[in-house]
DNA sequence: GACCGACGATTGTCCAGGACAAAATGCCAG
DNA sequence: CTGGCATTTTGTCCTGGACAATCGTCGGTC
């Protein structure tokens, strides 16, 4: 273990009673785990803008005080946001905050705001997060559960909820802590809604394959996108999230899937997207179906040969329809 | 991201259909994440012994063919052990293979092998695994947490199991995909049972944090853990996986947590872990209680002052038993 | 023989500063 | 506005050097 940390801190914690927070210093290794920025950026960051401004410890390696860490937290948000780092930069630091708390339209070049939707109704639950009651928004997700049915749930509350959380963590209005404990109470209810779908006739069609790619984390829409197929009766093998490309291939192949579905968070750059939806496409069987979707912008934008891109979660339904009547009419002929 | 290891992957892939398997390269940064050794340490593993020997691509950037990453992920392994990378380098690669393989007992310094559990046990759930029947799999675990209940479904069938398959896949006798859609369903079963138990009187105590280091993306054993202590009558609140260190620490400070639990499963480096550790340690009110747990050799190693180690998952309920009557002489004084 | 402190070898991480492909932006013709 | 081309911006990769932390060994003392 290394102790240069270890060593900044103490001293000051002891010898300094009173800002204890804002005084301790972080190793590099230390920030990149932190901001998500890799070392490489960290340093070429300083070496072009200026910024960061570590100073060094003894023995001449990188010391992060915690509030450039803040900082450049909300610029790791707002660069992912579309923003150009050297803009940034340029930035003060109010007019920074500002961006972050209070931006009007997402990135620069993005459209307009996507839709404000009925955001009143959302207000109970996004209460319960910022209060940190995880007993109680389990319990109220519960209670919606119940009383809208899975379908209505899915469709009407959780879809909704998650857009607002996901805008409400962009803007620096909730914590990162706070989305997670979100996700993971979701995740929970979520669970439970599909495990009272009753189960498929066995060998039911279609059989749909769900994941996302490599460096798409999100897996809240795979489980809602999971809960819909149930619902129209399609036996689902889930691979959560983050399977390798030519994994998601051979098990298309050993579980004989004829849909293959995945979900794209906006996470990915569009060509990532784009190159490995083409790839992807050209491995697969050309019997077996490939579904995409998601808040990604990139799918509505580049429609890719070969994929079918389902926007609304309502296209679920229709198109599992059209699946199984196309289906049909091969089975004839 | 860089589309290197996409166009080296596609261009020979195009070029050539038979050897596809071995003639596939991954960039620098795909065998970091796909073996957990740092960019600087394959660097200096190539400067120093000559392996690995990646050739270059068209731009001068290492490209490394699939075998090598095969052997690195070994190498990795044993030196988590506790081998030391210029022993390994200088034995001949079937020499390597036969300690992985058979190793017989764990690192050189270290006391015997851990345990070779009833490994036939758990050979139907490896047969429904590998003939991916995830319903069977499904149905076979749900049998199985009635039949044992939640306590010993856990720390007799998961844990065994769990560990039956990262070994096999460590070992390169499951895909990725295999071992993906075992965690699934696993984790169906899991959250089933964890929402079977019943709910704590409010304001149970002691209120449990539950999470895993940035770059830890394992959350079975969270789950597991989970388990176990909502079985003890402990409140739990799971951020899931990979929370930023700081965030921890809010999260905690927000949920009046009274201990701090996270999950290790190896993935991460020693220094890493240990590193992470003392931080969040000094970080934390010092009423706050960190435990970590997990299969990662390090923690057993080297103990971390004021960190309580908790190996074995029987060890929770008298973990737990220990926290209430400490807490209870507290309350006296 | 068992324990222990000192010394040399090993090992992972950090540093500087240069290079360049990919992505974003700006520009201009249709 | 739309689509192609030049220009900036930006993140990752490169080389080769340095050094603290750690490991292994060896000689000495109880």
């Amino acid at each position: 273990m290394n102790l240069r940390d270890l060593t900044g801190q103490q001293v000051l914690d002891a010898g300094d009673s009173r800002g204890t927070e804002a005084e301790r210093l972080l190793s590099i290794a230390a920030v990149e785990r932190e901001t998500g920025l890799s070392k490489d950026t960290l340093r070429v960051w300083e070496r072009r803008y200026g910024f960061p401004a570590p100073s060094r410890d003894s023995f001449g390696e990188r010391v992060y005080p915690v509030p450039q860490v803040e900082r450049l937290r909300m610029l790791k948000r707002l660069a992912d946001a579309g923003w150009r780092p050297g803009r940034l930069m340029k930035m003060s630091p109010q007019e920074v905050k500002a961006l972050f708390d209070g931006g009007p339209q997402g990135a620069p070049s993005d459209g307009g705001a996507p839709a404000p939707s009925q955001a009143e109704s959302l207000d109970p639950f996004m209460d319960l997060i910022r209060r940190h009651d995880s007993a109680g928004l389990h319990r109220e997700l519960g209670r919606m559960l119940s009383r809208l049915g899975t379908f209505r749930f899915v469709t009407d509350l959780v879809a909704p909820l998650n857009a607002a959380v996901g805008e409400a963590w962009m803007r620096g209005r909730l914590e990162i802590f706070e989305e997670h404990a979100y996700t993971e109470e979701v995740q929970v209810v979520m669970r439970q809604a599909i495990s009272q779908i009753p189960v498929p006739q066995s060998a039911a069609r279609p059989t749909v394959l769900l994941s996302t790619f490599p460096g798409e984390p999100h897996g809240l829409g795979l489980l809602m996108v999971e809960a819909l197929f149930r619902l129209e009766g399609c036996a689902c093998v889930s691979l959560g999230v983050q399977t390798p490309l030519l994994d998601i291939v051979r098990a298309c192949q050993a579980h004989q899937a004829d849909i293959v579905a995945l979900g794209f968070s906006g996470i990915l750059g569009a060509q990532q997207v784009l190159e490995g939806l083409t790839d992807l496409r050209a491995r697969l069987s050309s019997g077996v179906e490939l579904w995409a979707g998601g808040s990604a912008a990139v799918l509505a934008r580049r429609p890719v040969p070969g994929v079918q891109v389902v926007q609304e979660l309502h296209g679920i339904a229709l198109e599992v329809r059209r699946w199984r009547e196309a289906g049909e009419s091969d089975r004839l002929a």
